[in-house]
DNA sequence: GCACCGTTAGTGGCTAGTAG
DNA sequence: CTACTAGCCACTAACGGTGC
């Protein structure tokens, strides 16, 4: 044993990185402990009036009473509003097999790691639906009515930590019917895992509805615009992806190469060239991609590294054109597509105001405040 | 060191729509 | 009609980052 007056630098930063490790994964429990009584403690009181009102015919008017009796005499209690009370009835009435001896946990599940499968699942594990935090699942009752996708949100809410609005986001734009479904090879030039994780890192169509561009743009313009909205860019590609350079150049026999657009995914290990096109899906774009993804495995690809991936984004593509065009390339390669804007759903252009009636609003208020009160 | 800012989860009020 | 539900959204306290 030595004294305590050499450690060396080494044993020390190990030290440091496995107090520090401790410390977040114990500051995680909590948190999530602290989560899941509070909502398992909502779901209680859910069930209790649940049950009352079935077996002795109470009405909703006991929920105003409580809701004031508590008030009264647990003051500083927060969340025993009449509006929460009723959410959590409604939680209980959504989730009523989520008590003591409800749904198994899959084995396989785990809340960090490895991302889940894209398959809305019948299930979420006990683990994973009670560290859902309680606003959480209040958005995903009010938005999401199929129950296999909420549980997908639910997982991904928890993998990706995604804020409330984040996910608020993520339920508007659909990612559950975009994740892992671009066109690609990696079936049969990835081994398994990789070629599974890879699938699910790719989205069909992202959405960059961000940006302000006007058609017809040019790539560059696409490109430059991106690049300005990274933030915003990178929440859209999804977890993982590090920005290494736009325009990277690549000097092959002399001559120079830029690739649009050059990240490298964390848990794929592995560089991804993302190459930005306008209009249709061509097949050309795959043998040029491919030459590339060549290019980057020579000069930046770590012998630890996974083989380099391409992906293609379009704006619109033919699926069979797609997939014929990837099937003889020997680079594993994805194509998608992008959309610079999502059509407002119907209702919600109706619920926005013309002009008109604005100005006949501005009018009444201008009206009402001449005549005084 | 501190004022300011934006973001967060939790909360709760309002109300359109619906059931009874 | 009343009672109730469900969706929307704004408020709040706490927190963390930033610039002076």
């Amino acid at each position: 044993m030595r004294g305590g007056s050499d450690v060396t630098p080494d044993d020390f930063a190990a030290l440091l990185v496995d107090v520090k490790e401790r410390i977040l994964a114990a500051r995680t429990r909590a948190v999530l402990a602290v989560n899941a009584e509070l909502v398992q403690l909502y779901w209680e009181v859910g069930r209790i009036i649940h049950e009352r009102q079935r077996a002795e015919g109470w009405g909703a008017a006991v929920i105003p009473r409580l809701s004031s009796a508590l008030r009264n005499e647990l003051p500083e209690v927060k969340g025993f509003s009449e509006r929460n009370i009723k959410r959590m009835l409604a939680f209980f009435r959504e989730y009523p097999e989520m008590g003591a001896g409800g749904i198994v946990p899959p084995p396989v599940a785990q809340m960090t790691g490895r991302s889940s499968a894209p398959e809305a699942a019948a299930h979420v594990p006990r683990e994973v639906f009670w560290a859902v935090p309680w606003a959480h699942h209040i958005i995903m009752m009010e938005k999401v009515k199929h129950l296999p996708t909420r549980f997908w949100y639910m997982e991904q809410t928890l993998a990706h930590g995604w804020s409330r609005n984040v996910l608020a986001v993520q339920i508007e734009t659909e990612a559950h019917a975009r994740q892992g479904k671009a066109i690609t090879n990696f079936s049969a030039l990835l081994p398994s895992p990789q070629s599974d994780l890879a699938q699910q890192a790719l989205k069909d169509p992202y959405i960059f509805d961000f940006l302000t561009l006007d058609e017809p743009f040019h790539e560059r313009e696409l490109e430059t615009s991106l690049v300005r909205h990274l933030e915003k860019f990178l929440l859209e590609l999804g977890q993982g992806f590090a920005f290494v350079g736009r325009q990277y150049r690549l000097d092959v026999g002399g001559e120079d190469f830029y690739i649009d657009l050059l990240f490298y995914h964390l848990r794929l290990r592995a560089f991804i060239v993302i190459d930005l096109k306008r209009g249709r899906f061509r097949p050309e774009y795959a043998g040029k991609l491919n030459f590339y993804c060549n290019v980057v495995n020579d000069l930046l690809r770590h012998p630890d590294d996974q083989p380099t991936i391409g992906l293609i984004l379009c704006q619109s593509k033919d699926n069979l054109l797609a997939e014929y065009s990837i099937s003889g390339i020997d680079k594993p390669i994805g194509i998608s597509t992008y959309e610079l804007t999502r059509a407002l759903p119907t209702h919600l252009k109706s619920a926005l105001p013309t002009v008109e009636e604005i100005e006949r609003e501005l009018a009444e208020v201008q009206y009402r405040e001449e005549e005084g009160e």
